[in-house]
DNA sequence: TTAATGACCTATC
DNA sequence: CGATAGGCCATTA
C-alpha cells in the first residue's frame, strides 16, 4: 500500500477499522490518529475521500452521532439507510445511538 | 508562498 | 438554557 501521508494515511486505517454496525466520532478518530484537535482535518480527509470503495466514511459521524448534513454523499437518506443496513441504531432520522453503535475502538 | 476554508470541538456570554 | 466566537490542524486555490 501506498502511504501518502502520516496524517491522512493514519486517519484512513483508522476508518477503515471501524467495524460493522457501530460508527465513530471525528474526534474519536482524530484522538487515535495522535491529536484531539484533527477532528476537522478527518473531515477534510474523508471529504477527499479517495479511497470511498474502501473507506466507511457513511460510519463516520459528528460528536453527537448526528450525521454531516453538509456533505451526505449520495444524501442523508443513504447515508442512513447504509447504517440501518449494518445493524446501527437510530434515535431519530439523523441520529444513531452512540450508546450502542460507538465503536469502542477495538 | 500566502491566504482562506472546512463532514469539528470547546468554552464563554 | 440557547446562541456566538474562537482555536486547532491540514488541504486547496
Amino acid at each position: 500500500m501506498i502511504i501518502i501521508g502520516n496524517t491522512f494515511s493514519t486517519i484512513y486505517e483508522i476508518v477503515k477499522k471501524i467495524p460493522r454496525g457501530k460508527v465513530a466520532t471525528y474526534g474519536q478518530i482524530a484522538l487515535y490518529a495522535g491529536n484531539p484537535r484533527l477532528s476537522q482535518v478527518v473531515g477534510f480527509a474523508l471529504h477527499s475521500n479517495p479511497d470511498r470503495e474502501n473507506i466507511p466514511c457513511h460510519r463516520v459521524v459528528n460528536r453527537f452521532g448526528d450525521i454531516s448534513s453538509s456533505f451526505a454523499f449520495g444524501g442523508e437518506n443513504e447515508q442512513r439507510e447504509l447504517l440501518l443496513a449494518e445493524g446501527v441504531e437510530f434515535v431519530n432520522q439523523t441520529k444513531v445511538n452512540l450508546e450502542k453503535c460507538l465503536w469502542d475502538g477495538e
